[in-house]
DNA sequence: GAAAAAGGCAACCATTTAGCTGCCTAATTT
DNA sequence: AAATTAGGCAGCTAAATGGTTGCCTTTTTC
């Protein structure tokens, strides 16, 4: 097995394969924590569409939220992406001592 | 916008968000290329089922396959998974730049 | 040439997903 | 205290997803 890491990294690549929430992670890359009608305006989606996005990127870890007075601010946080990065790494190293046979599969068939 | 890239990454993302499909690029992780019947033994899922996670990767770019006789063979490629890992990297490195703002939002409370 | 192996195709089913609307509560603002 | 703003909760719909079974064609093998 490739990467014996604790957690099931799927989930998060899961909540990162959808365009509305690679935006969201986007617009929070600055750091700045933004309430959910922040992050609502100039979208073309509700408000309620984009706190589902919100909850699915929490849940996956890849953001974190603090409810201040009436709003709730949301925040982009490391360590999931980190967990995603780590996983893709190993995966490409894993693929590097390969790449011959990768090469032989596209120039002369597969072989296995 | 973070990354001009030319493709979007949400449906590479999309395509690893999936725990049988992780399986079975670990298991092509060799280079090796392998049939259907090959990747579905050893499984608790049908052979339709494999086949239908397998052009999910194909759709997505991760795996490129080539009729061999009467087998279907199945080998990792490498391109998507690097577009998968710039794009995370660019992510990871607009936010080192504002690390210490996602601090200040974790210990004093977020400011924005 | 008959049997077996590999796999494509289609239909079907249950669950999840992505979006909406409507309504209600809780803070702020005026 | 009334109006506004932020957002939670529930219910609904359409489409996508993950899985199945059944059947047919093609290629090997015996």
């Amino acid at each position: 097995m490739l990467n014996p890491s604790l957690r099931d990294p799927a989930p998060i690549f899961a909540a990162l394969g959808d365009r509305t929430r690679l935006a969201l992670l986007d617009k929070l890359g600055d750091g700045q924590a933004r309430s959910i009608a922040a992050l609502s305006s100039d979208t073309a989606l509700t408000r309620q569409a984009i706190t589902k996005h919100l909850h699915v990127l929490q849940d996956a870890g890849l953001v974190a939220s603090l409810r201040v007075g009436r709003e709730s601010r949301f925040a982009a946080r490391r360590e999931a992406l980190d967990e995603a990065r780590a996983y893709l790494d190993g995966v490409s190293r894993q693929w590097d001592d390969t790449l011959g046979r990768l090469k032989a599969f596209v120039e002369d068939g597969p072989t296995g």
